[in-house]
DNA sequence: GGCGTGACGGAGC
DNA sequence: AGCTCCGCCACGC
């Protein structure tokens, strides 16, 4: 029950408005992508879309994009671990984000050209620590 | 409620 | 490798 992989999350479509917390903060599919992100290992990345499966909510990448954008800060989710399907950064070279997110990524060890194209590590290994508490817990 | 807009993805070329 | 085009889907206006 503990286990992201197995996302326990009624069929994809439906319930992304549904309000999980009662800051209204978030919704059930934007707590399931916080789990996967919050579980990637450092200096390595995963594409958008394979977030968004390993939460449950296949071909919802951009889901994942809106989640990662709304998500609270107090949660620290490595979110510049998650790149586009292609190996690059999402965002436009040259803009803030770009700049964030390859700095995060030198510091750990993740090659990454001026292009925005990661070079090294491509595709972590799926774990799965026990994050629900992190998220969920009162 | 239609319509444009993305931190997307995949297929073509 | 780089560009279109198109499908997808939640949001805002």
């Amino acid at each position: 029950m503990a286990d992201p992989k197995r996302a326990r999350l009624p069929a994809a479509g439906q319930s992304d408005a549904v309000a999980v917390q009662a800051d209204g903060a978030g919704t059930v599919s934007h707590a399931a992508i916080w789990t996967v992100v919050a579980a990637l290992v450092p200096g390595h990345v995963v594409a958008y879309g394979e977030i968004a499966r390993r939460a449950g909510l296949p071909r919802r990448a951009r889901l994942v994009a809106q989640a990662l954008k709304s998500a609270p800060a107090e949660l620290a989710l490595p979110w510049h671990r998650v790149i586009r399907a292609d190996g690059r950064i999402a965002f436009p070279p040259g803009s803030d984000g770009f700049r964030r997110q390859r700095r995060l990524l030198l510091a750990e060890g993740v090659a990454v050209a001026d292009s925005g194209r990661v070079t090294t590590r491509w595709r972590d290994p799926a774990q799965a620590p026990d994050l629900d508490s992190m998220l969920w817990a009162p």
